[in-house]
RNA sequence: GGCCCCGUAGCGCAGUUGGUUAGCGCGCCGCCCUGUCACGGCGGAGGCCGCGGGUUCGAGUCCCGUCGGGGUCGCCA
């Protein structure tokens, strides 16, 4: 090593002692005759002081510097109370430059980013490994390795076998679009990128090695959002002869070793809600526990309403504290926020003070929905109601939606809070997009798709396809405090129920065979009973992080379009790559896996 | 793909009802400074106001288009 010490570790005790460290210049503070620098490297900072103006003046901010010196306690006085090594400095004898640096497009030091102001993002992930010598940014890479070590030593203790998995596979059936990529030695077939190891978890299974797990990266080909990237990664669990139970039961330890990494004991067993549970309290599939103002059920309330709205297969409401008091602009503002998300609008009543009730849809309803309204929602003068009709499932969402957006206004969300909830007992199919938006769920023979995906266990194996709409899967969602961290689900293992599973999904034996014709090959050689789950991986160590976006915790994210703005990627091609690569062979022969 | 917001010096921002010379802080460069730790002082450089078109006597400012970034809904576990 060229370095004798750590920098960030030098104390009192080390007074007296010749030294020698090697960092970066975080700040030169010149005073002609002598000059101090602070050394930053890994460990941390320490002054070193500089009396040969000469060398002190050439220096600038991020040289990597070797510095030889002597370790001596500051004066009285001159202690430092911010910085762990305060106590000391080193006075240099040598001092070497590894390597200069030329001037810095952003400010990096912490002292300098304070005064000059947050650096935008684009700038930063240019150049990212810059950014990276931040000690915002650096720390969160740094957790992020903790969490996945942290996460190792549970499955280890359970004899767990950490498996990678090919990631130039076939589609696998997540339902995005895929990564593709083009086969040299194949003309005209392509790769997929795999979306997760879904399959290939499920194929160890039958391989007998019982416990895998993976830190997986997957790829999705899909618009962009806050908490998504085109590549990803999943901590990924797969385990035989299993329940529910079991693999919530390792989960909720790894959950716990995790958030114990930044001081906070996760309280478990965690808290379970069945999904019919939590679309009907707070209209979402993640729950935000940490808020109350749940959604009320209001359809059977108005089952004799004369105001045309409420005449719906649903009525629901949610209750703003204190809203009555919005100015009419606001009130118009939560219109546009309504229709922003594909709603006409949110009715809304506000409760006065004196009990009255206010607002344009308070005079449509009748003296008795008058005098009940606000006791049967909760609601207290000075409260806004505001409400939703129509179909249950887009007027739950909406109120879901607007229960958080109360939230935020009215700051009902405790930032340091820790809730977490399982949603279980998720539904089997849902009605396919198409089949709703035509209003058409009774008729279709294909109108279901799989809630979580096609391999899912049915909780009533005899009787599931006779009542698709009402079947419920062993399926299960891990959640933090509104965001969904993780989900999982209890797998089919037999030949029989899968078939009928994809008959249900309008998949059939052909369709099935070309697209996991080898899974459902590996299943008739006595495939275990098995099931797991999966973790966003990035969206974890966000929230523990406390980043904003899961790009703070990547360390070479892409920005919005799949661009990276430091690689440049994706970049054009040249002739030559493209005539190799076979991009433009005409479509070949689709081969069977069997073949 | 729809909607919303943002593009002004290396970075972060200001720029009035459209008005002639586009500012501020940090950083950068030079000189000075022997106890600072957000050191300080003096001086200096640095701008295709994202790009293209339009309106106007005159555009950083208004309009249209386009590109880039962020957010959100659709999509996507």
């Amino acid at each position: 090593m060229i370095r004798t010490h750590d920098a960030g570790a030098l104390r009192a005790e080390h007074v007296g002692q010749t030294v020698t460290l090697a960092g970066w210049v975080a700040r030169r503070r010149d005073h002609g005759g002598v000059a101090f620098l602070d050394l930053r490297e890994a460990s941390g900072v320490v002054q070193v002081v500089v009396r040969d103006e000469a060398v002190a003046h050439s220096l600038r901010a991020e040289y990597c510097l070797k510095v030889a010196g002597e370790v001596v306690a500051r004066k009285a006085g001159n202690e430092n109370p911010h910085l762990a090594t305060g106590d000391i400095e080193v006075v240099a004898s040598d001092i070497e430059v590894l390597s200069a640096s030329a001037p810095l497009p952003f400010p990096i030091d912490d002292a300098a980013s304070s005064k000059s102001g947050e650096v935008g993002e684009e700038a930063r992930l240019k150049h990212r490994y810059l950014d990276l010598r931040r000690s915002g940014p650096n720390s969160a890479l740094r957790l992020r390795s903790k969490v996945n070590k942290a996460a190792r030593d549970v499955l280890e203790r359970h004899d767990f076998v950490e498996i990678e998995t090919p990631t130039l596979t076939r589609s696998t059936p997540e339902g995005a679009r895929d990564f593709l990529v083009p086969a040299r030695l194949r003309p005209g077939s392509w790769y997929a990128l795999p979306q997760s190891p879904q399959l290939f978890k499920q194929l160890l299974m039958v391989a007998g090695m019982e416990r895998y797990y993976q830190i997986a990266r997957c790829y999705r080909d899909e618009d962009f959002r806050a908490d998504r990237q085109p590549e990803f990664t999943q901590l990924d669990i797969e385990m035989s002869f299993v329940d529910q139970d079991d693999v919530i039961a390792v989960s909720e330890e790894i959950l716990v070793a995790l958030w114990k990494l930044i001081g906070h004991d996760v309280p478990t067993p965690l808290p379970r809600m069945t999904y019919a549970e939590a679309m009907a309290r707070f209209g979402s599939d993640k729950p935000d526990l940490r808020m109350g103002q749940e959604l009320v059920e209001c359809t059977e309330f108005f089952s004799d309403t004369t105001f045309r709205v409420f005449q719906a297969d649903y009525v629901g409401a949610v209750v703003m504290p204190g809203g009555a008091s919005q100015p009419r602009k606001q009130l118009d503002a939560w219109q546009e926020w309504a229709k922003q998300r594909g709603a006409r609008g949110l009715a809304y009543v506000l409760v006065q003070e004196d009990g009255e009730l206010g607002g344009p849809v308070a005079k449509n309803l009748t003296d008795a929905e008058r005098a009940g309204i606000a006791a049967h929602v909760g609601a207290v003068p000075g409260d806004c109601i505001f409400f939703a009709a129509g179909p249950v499932k887009t007027s739950r969402a909406l109120l879901g939606a607007a229960r958080l957006e109360i939230g935020r206004r009215l700051d009902l969300l405790d930032d340091d809070a820790w809730s977490f909830l399982w949603v279980v007992d998720a539904p089997l199919f849902e009605p396919t997009a198409d089949a709703t938006a035509s209003g058409d769920v009774a008729l279709g023979y294909s109108a279901w798709t799989a809630v979580h995906h096609a391999f899912t266990s049915p909780q009533d194996l005899e009787g599931f396809d006779h009542d698709p709409a009402n079947a419920l899967a062993w399926a299960y969602d891990i959640v933090c405090n509104g965001n969904e961290i993780g989900g999982g689900s209890i797998r089919i293992h037999r030949e029989d129920v899968q078939k009928r599973v994809f008959e249900v999904m309008g998949i059939g034996p052909e369709e099935a065979d070309e697209k996991f014709g080898f899974l459902l090959e590996a299943f008739k050689y006595g495939a275990p009973p098995h099931g797991g789950i999966a973790f966003g991986w990035d969206r974890i160590v966000s929230l523990l992080s406390g980043s904003e976006s899961i790009r703070d915790v990547i360390a070479f994210p892409k920005s919005g379009g799949g661009y990276d703005p430091l690689t440049a990627a994706p970049a054009p091609i040249s002739p030559q790559q493209r005539k190799e690569a076979g991009v433009d062979a005409p479509q070949a022969e689709d081969l069977s896996p069997e073949a």
